[in-house]
DNA sequence: GTCTATAACGAGATAGAC
DNA sequence: GTCTATCTCGTTATAGAC
């Protein structure tokens, strides 16, 4: 499918007629759906953002807590590390100076939509007491999600998902743990 | 310069032609020089590599603590961002499943030297009492690194450097800090 | 070492039949 | 919607003159 395609190889690394081999249909048959290649990484990138958006929603619906809610954040990433893939939005980052203005803008909102939701969860948290940082709750956010990305990023280079499970065991522990047992 | 187009465009994201253009030679003199783009990935690489190296033992023969190390570590990464660029490795590493296998090892190896020398400075701060955080110098290597990966990924992608600083000044306080003022 | 010229291939994309 | 056929262009790479 194309989506692992980009998580894998990048924009720039995957190409029509890589599609249709594994589609099984013709490179122009796959045009008629998705006329430019432009179009087709602006719906890759919607459809994307659409579904993570989602589970997030239901995270945020049905977790009893911000450390619950951060643990399946970091799930929902590892998900699609061990399978060799990167988070679209972060593979689209790298080569985001090659890409059509028109996904540039879907790249920069899907993080923006990441940084709210870890931002509310952090704001719980400190609600809750168990917010172990002092800091402003979306800067916070911000380091932590890109923290997530690079962790991805070097892990996958290496073909060893227990790295990026060694970094965010450490991550999620230095912002959020247990209340004080007081 | 070639460098510079992989660090901003990545690997598959430049030609012979564009590097051409720049220097003002033909394709063919390139190819003179650097047979295949393989060939020519690795120089980089190795090139890229070796300035590291030297920049950080530079860095560690003259720093006068451990911060100051780590500081001026972020700095180097900052110089490359603020120029509209990725680390080198960061750019290649988003591409791996597309690179030939003999620039992978080096990609690899570049993550190594970095771990090697973060954990050193880590190391170094503990002993002068001035880390923060209690863990394996060379686990925190790896977060610390990655974490500065993702967070210029993230930046370059807004076009803002100074989302970048935010992170790292985060970064750097988490793990080390002032001597407790006993 | 650098050039012109060209090969060989894959890319994104279109026309038009079915 | 899917196909065959084709187009145009950019890519890596080579041959051979200067």
């Amino acid at each position: 499918m194309a989506e692992s395609l980009a998580q894998t190889r990048g924009y720039n690394g995957f190409s029509y007629a890589d599609i249709s081999h594994v589609l099984g249909i013709t490179k122009a048959s796959l045009h008629y759906h998705f006329p430019t290649k432009e179009a087709l990484g602006q719906a890759l990138m919607e459809r994307y953002a659409e579904e993570f958006r989602l589970a997030l929603a239901r995270i945020a619906e049905t977790a009893s807590s911000a450390l619950e809610m951060v643990e399946r954040y970091v799930a929902l990433y590892r998900d699609v590390l061990v399978v060799g893939r990167l988070c679209l939005c972060g593979m689209f980052a790298a080569e985001v100076t090659t890409l059509p203005p028109g996904i540039q803008d879907r790249v920069r909102a899907f993080f923006d939509m990441n940084e709210q939701w870890l931002s509310d969860a952090f704001a719980r948290g400190r609600h809750e007491g168990t917010l172990r940082i002092e800091q402003d709750a979306a800067e916070g956010a911000r380091l932590f999600m890109g923290a997530l990305e690079g962790a991805m990023l070097v892990a996958r280079s290496y073909g060893q998902p227990q790295r990026f499970d060694a970094d965010s065991r450490r991550l999620v522990a230095l912002f959020l743990g247990a209340a004080s047992r007081s």
